[in-house]
RNA sequence: GGCGGGUUGCCCGAGCGGCCAAUGGGAGGGGACUGUAAAUCCCCCGGCUCUGCCUUCGAAGGUUCAAAUCCUUCACCCGCCA
């Protein structure tokens, strides 16, 4: 058990808003605690922005408590009005179910579930609400909550000064409050832990099960991360950073990472390293004195990439970086070397034998432009590359002799858009 | 229920019969400068078989040689009154 657990999140910058301190403290201090974060499934694989409080997740479990990692299988059904102005459209229940399994596969990989009593134990809260009947939930659950306080959480009160909300998402507060009662009933969870947005949701569920079971239990909230720019955290050109590898590739993901603002830099190591606060202030320094060098930024996509994709991967994407962004000539990389770094990339293949494309078509098809309009604007704007020099003829057909190794062409858009062809 | 205002490209927001693929800002993209950074400056920013054509201005109809702009109906939003 470490006492520091608090004083560290402190020092990161990840605690937005907390229960009473002292209990808090005492709670956590006092016992290994069984405590728990709900990740609902909107999408096939979590982003990085889940990345924040998956980790502190994580921080939590080194620290010696038990993580109850929850993927919402009902909640996912339902829809989270927090921090939305609009009603979401409901997804597919199918669709939803296979969400659940592979964001279930995604968070195994961040807990220990196998050593120790405070071993993470993956729940769904499908499997207490499915088997609720509406009648027993309003009877149950329901008669605890007044409306008026429902109306008052800020989720409700500002949809219902924008576009309105239906009885459906509205109705989330309550399943989620059920989720940490029954939580609390099986696994004697008495922490819930969430976005700065979930304070409205998990307060609802500390009422509950004050009034239910009479025990006060506790809450900590962590700040949305936000970019200097005030721009919002975990996208980038091309969407969404995801965790799956097919979503965004590890190459990716490191560049995601490596490509920080540099104002951003020292939040990030404090948010997301695992690395001590001596090696965190000594990389902050470095950066500091020399941002040029771009050390903060390397050991950051390293450390991340590594965690996420495994050292393997995360060597590769470095690999990838160093030759295709090298200094060097493209020809001077072995075909093993080139082909390893080519596959990092978007990728589109033509089969051997057929003429090669127009630049434009070929740079439509690797998908690196929207469309072949932007292709002819990229081109005329001296922004195409092939092999790394510049290419202006929209016209222009690659030769032969530009296939490296005889099969291979880096098209790049601008600074660091990479795409591969391949001749097969 | 009554009266009035609104719905425009990724977002905000002009346009109010032809000169409109549609002013301006933001986001985004390219270039220059750098460090695969930020800021700054310049340029671009619906699509295509690209000196032209096609699809866009809430939806569907209609008037007109011609509509984002006028008319009708429908949907949604926002005010004021009940």
């Amino acid at each position: 058990m470490t006492s520091e657990l608090l004083a560290d999140l402190e020092w990161r910058g990840l605690i937005a808003q907390t229960t009473d301190r002292q209990a808090l403290l005492d709670q956590l201090n006092g016992s290994s605690t069984a405590f728990y974060i709900g990740f609902d499934p909107t999408a096939p694989s979590l982003g990085v922005g889940n990345l924040v409080v998956l980790l502190v997740m994580r921080r939590f479990q080194l620290a010696g408590h038990k993580p109850l990692p929850l993927v919402g299988g009902a909640t996912g059904l339902i829809g989270d009005p927090s921090g939305r102005n609009e009603e979401r459209s409901l997804n597919q229940t199918e669709l939803v179910e296979q969400w659940v399994i592979r964001i279930r596969e995604q968070l195994s990989k961040f807990l220990d579930f196998e050593s120790g009593p405070n071993a993470a134990v993956m729940t769904n809260n499908l499997d207490w609400t499915a088997p609720v009947s509406a009648l027993d939930f309003l009877r149950e659950i329901g008669k605890h909550f007044s409306v008026n306080q429902m109306l008052a959480k800020d989720s409700v009160s500002s949809r219902l000064e924008s576009g309105g909300i239906s009885y459906t998402e509205f109705s989330y507060q309550v399943l989620q409050a059920f989720d940490f009662l029954e939580l609390y009933r099986r696994f004697d969870c008495k922490i819930q832990l969430g976005g700065s947005d979930q304070w409205g949701n998990i307060v609802a569920g500390l009422d509950l099960i004050r009034k239910v079971e009479g025990v006060a239990a506790h809450c900590l909230t962590i700040p949305l991360l936000a970019k200097s720019d005030g721009t919002k955290f975990g996208k980038s050109a091309g969407g969404n950073i995801w965790l799956d590898p097919e979503m965004t590739s590890p190459y990716a993901f490191y560049q995601f990472w490596f490509n920080s603002d540099d104002a951003d830099i020292p939040k990030y190591l404090k948010v997301f390293s695992f690395k001590s606060h001596d090696e965190i202030i000594s990389l902050i320094d470095q950066h500091e004195t020399n941002p040029g060098l771009r050390n903060a930024h390397r050991e950051l996509a390293r450390e991340l990439t590594t965690l996420v994709h495994g050292a393997g991967e995360c060597e590769a994407a470095e690999r990838a970086a160093k030759a295709l962004f090298g200094q060097g000539e493209l020809s001077e990389l072995d075909e093993r070397t080139l082909e390893s770094a080519l596959s990092q990339l978007p990728r589109t293949t033509i089969k051997a034998g057929d003429p090669l494309p127009t630049w434009v078509d070929l740079l439509a098809s690797t998908g690196i432009v929207d469309s072949k309009s932007a292709a002819r604007r990229i081109v005329k704007e001296g922004g195409a590359y092939l092999n790394n020099s510049k290419v202006v003829g929209e016209e222009f057909v690659p030769s032969v002799e530009s296939l490296l190794y005889g099969r291979f062409l880096l098209l790049r858009k601008g600074k660091r858009d990479l795409a591969a062809v391949e001749v097969l």
